[in-house]
DNA sequence: GGCATACTACTAATTCGTTAGTAGATTTCT
DNA sequence: AGAAATCTACTAACGAATTAGTAGTATGCC
């Protein structure tokens, strides 16, 4: 039976970065062809893989004739999510906001990227100020 | 022989947590009662998981007497940045400033969050002018 | 001195992740 | 039609992570 919203592992995560891109519903050939354009898995690896998402209930399995046809069940934002909140909370007491003080503070931002963070979060302060605390 | 700065699991985490909070250097007893007072884990698990570490280069062990202490060769900041890298690397192509623009834009900060980060940014705005561009 | 406690070194078992091969059915090409 | 390619289901094997037990030695308490 399928599990609920694990984790995904770095293989996992590279085929659904690829199931992502492509238009559902997706095919093992397709997935293999965009996540390895050069054959860098075999074909056997990648169909393993897709099902053992689809037991993990990342992915829909549904047999069309004698073929199998995926489609992703879970959005690149949610498990993006989950993943960070999963390393805040190893490494922050699961304070995504440490996480983030870390990053600005750790010197691993451009100043254009400084940039932009402050922008975002100077909106972020006028829309709760506009918007009031609900 | 030692291997060079991989990554912490998540049980080598909890350990090297323990351990530098302790006052270097610390045996495996007092890991085990730092990291786990309620003896969720046995003493022998502990110290195959530090011998572990020091395989992988991550603690050093000195033999005193007939007792092993253990040291951090490690700081925290460094193993953050390294699993932070690697994130960033699966989900972020690689940037770390997506990961950060990800964490403000996503509404998982609370508002006191949010106002502490754009303060972080302020002073690192007016420390890049006044820095200027060299 | 002897019993209990503690520590070390070694071994083991289980699970998960990763990779891929094999057998058999089906489809397609010539 | 017959050969080649493709797809599915199943199996396998290896390494890493996790957890802990056992045997042997040393230490400390009464």
């Amino acid at each position: 039976m399928p599990q609920q919203s694990r984790e995904l592992s770095p293989a996992e995560w590279e085929l659904m970065a690829a199931i992502w891109q492509l238009p559902p519903p997706v095919t093992v050939r397709q997935v293999l062809t965009r996540a390895y354009p050069n054959a860098e898995k075999a074909y056997t690896t990648v169909q393993t893989l897709m099902n053992i998402l689809v037991d993990k209930g990342f992915l829909a399995r549904r047999k069309v004739g004698n073929r199998n046809q995926y489609e992703a069940l879970v959005d690149r934002s949610g498990v993006v999510g989950g993943s960070v909140k999963n390393l805040a909370s190893r490494m922050f007491h699961g304070s995504v906001g440490a996480l983030a003080s870390y990053l600005v503070g750790s010197g691993q931002l451009t100043d254009e990227e400084i940039a932009e963070l402050r922008d975002i979060l100077a909106s972020k302060t006028a829309e709760a100020r506009k918007g009031g605390q609900r």
